[in-house]
DNA sequence: TTATGTG
DNA sequence: CACATAAAAAAATGT
DNA sequence: ACATTT
């Protein structure tokens, strides 16, 4: 064993090599990593409790190998909750599901620097509680991709529905909707094509559902295929494995105007926190069902 | 990051 | 003991 | 069954 072992929390958990360099530009390392999630941890686990976790880990570094684990790793202390989730093939998977703070710093620990939650909890995993729109850039300018959040963001409030925004810390934005769990995957994801569909008409050169590379032509890239089952996006105030150390921050639909999608860091964000609270406080208590959008967006696809 | 195998 | 190596994801879509 | 994308 080798470097400074550090320990955080009320359960006294070692981050060991605390002093190893994962963010070589920056001179971050995973002690601060660790740190960072001590601090925002409260505010952070709002989002991923009751939620399956997959973790995006660099051991190395950023410039290291990535590696995407769902499994929980055979070091995890036992007062980490997991759960056991079924594959659609056959088989299992024992997941973590991150109910406290000082799961995150044991997650740093273990060189993980992106938590991913599921769309759905843990007490009905087919059926969401959430509906994600992942805007994702060609080669287009932030205006342009502010442009397609605002476009999101019109045609869910035309059919009913409430829209939050984030920066991912990497190329795009988030649009999330809370759901009432009425509606499987299936269903979600079906409604959420239908969305994606009449923007990409509304707006044919700025936006695409085409999900082949060489097929999207300079366009965003509204990327309604998140909602499925299993399938993951990035936990709010996560860190993003890129330069600077960006963070996938929760945002006003008034300052999406004056950010792009690494807007905000691993240095912004705990004061941001002090300061202005989580623009996302609310998204809880507007869970919305999709049988009055189902039909107004039907009646809208047929000119009415 | 960690467990395991080899000289 | 020092060092090398393996392993850590899976769903949807289209051909 | 395999490649692509996430
Ligand atoms: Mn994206
Ligand atoms: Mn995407």
């Amino acid at each position: 064993m080798s470097g400074r072992t550090i320990q955080l929390g009320g359960h006294r958990v070692e981050v060991s090599r605390a002093d190893k360099v994962l963010f070589p530009r920056d001179g971050l390392t995973k002690g601060d990593i660790a740190e960072y999630y001590h601090r925002v941890g409260s505010t952070l686990v709002r989002y991923t409790k009751d939620r399956p976790l997959a973790s995006e880990r660099y051991p190395d570094g950023i410039e290291g190998q990535r590696i995407f684990q769902k499994n929980v790793s055979a070091r995890t202390p036992g007062w980490v909750r997991r759960v056991e989730v079924p594959k659609r093939e056959g088989g299992r998977n024992i997941q973590v599901v991150c109910e406290e703070p000082d799961t995150l710093v044991h997650l740093a620990d273990q060189g993980v620097l992106t938590p991913h939650v599921w769309l759905s909890r843990t007490d009905d995993l087919e059926r969401p509680d959430r509906m994600v729109f992942d805007l994702d850039p060609s080669d287009n300018g932030v205006e342009e991709l502010r442009s397609a959040a605002h476009h999101t963001r019109r045609l869910l409030e035309e059919v009913g529905l409430p829209a939050f925004v984030m920066t991912t810390g990497s190329r795009g934005f988030h649009v999330l909707v809370p759901l009432r769990r009425e509606d499987t995957f299936h269903r979600v994801r079906e409604f959420a094509r239908g969305i994606a569909t009449v923007l990409s008409e509304r707006s044919p050169e700025l936006l695409t559902v085409e999900q082949r590379k060489e097929d999207r032509a300079g366009r965003v890239f509204v990327d309604y295929l998140r909602n499925s089952y299993a399938q993951t996006t990035v936990a709010p105030y996560s860190v993003r494995a890129r330069d600077t150390a960006p963070v996938a921050t929760p945002i006003s639909w008034r300052e999406l105007d004056e950010v792009g999608p690494r807007g905000f860091t691993l240095g912004d964000v705990p004061e941001r926190l002090a300061t202005h609270g989580d623009e996302w406080s609310g998204i809880g208590n507007r869970a919305t069902s999709l049988t009055r959008p189902r039909r107004r967006l039907a009646e809208l696809r047929s000119g009415s």
